[in-house]
DNA sequence: CGCTGTCACTTGTAAATTGCAAGTAACTAA
DNA sequence: TTAGTTACTTGCAATTTACAAGTGACAGCG
């Protein structure tokens, strides 16, 4: 990992073309993102808590799509303690707007994949998941 | 590279939960998978149609994407001339229901990110099919 | 016939990214 | 004092990507 542009300013990420479709993946299209955008619109805030998601995101990979989040804009933090001082991550309007995308991907994996849980499933498993357990 | 070994019969692709959106990012979480999709539902199916798109994509990810995306039932093919047999490849209903989801990542784009082109450009553009931007 | 060109790929390789394990800093609770 | 938690960072092997080049089958031209 090198030491260039850490600092959370500039969501600038170079786009491939003006296509809004290639613009938008250039930001979410990985396989982790907009797993991370489920966990947010679900609830979760911590890093601890997207740790434990049952899709299991190495640390590295979370720390660094955290930053990348926050560097485009689609999630804010702010600290939800002092000494030591731990943030809970948040979605923005930007982020919160991902929810038809979302909706969009349960809605064909419903219908064309076998064996996924339903909504409400998910939600209870990513609830348990939240809370300790 | 190593023994791809890639029939086009079984659709299993390893998933990492049974959650819905985890299991759609299983199979459309990357950069260049969902830009075929956009390519297919705008008319193109041949291979360098496909490579033509401004945004530019290797040969050797094109051909494992359309591999992939046989694999998991999103895309069939068939010849459409023989000696040399060619193919033209096109979306099953399964990816027809795509759709929403390209819609829902364009309707994020156009709201959120500066500098995307119209649905009508972008149509406008990939049915020109030339220059990279 | 030989030459050029196109289409649909495959192959080689360097660079980048990912996944896994381990380590670290700053606390808190026992 | 020791153990545990949280939120990360670091090191490194393995995988994936990007870029360039090459291949096989033909079609068209002179």
């Amino acid at each position: 990992m090198n030491a260039s542009r850490k600092t959370v300013e500039g969501g600038t990420v170079p786009r491939r073309s003006r296509c809004p479709i290639s613009g938008a993946l250039d930001l979410l299209g990985d396989k982790w993102t907009l797993l991370l955008v489920r966990d947010l619109l679900l609830g979760k805030g911590t890093y601890s808590e997207f740790q434990q998601s049952p899709e299991g995101i190495p640390t590295n990979i979370l720390a660094d799509r955290l930053k990348r989040l926050q560097a485009t804009g689609i999630i804010d933090r702010e600290p939800y303690q002092e000494k030591p001082v731990r943030y809970r991550y948040r979605l923005t309007d930007k982020g919160r707007d991902l929810l038809p995308v979302i909706n969009a991907l349960i809605d064909w994996s419903e219908r064309h994949l076998e064996g996924v849980l339903s909504r409400a499933e998910v939600e209870a498993i990513l609830a348990a998941g939240s809370s300790h357990e």
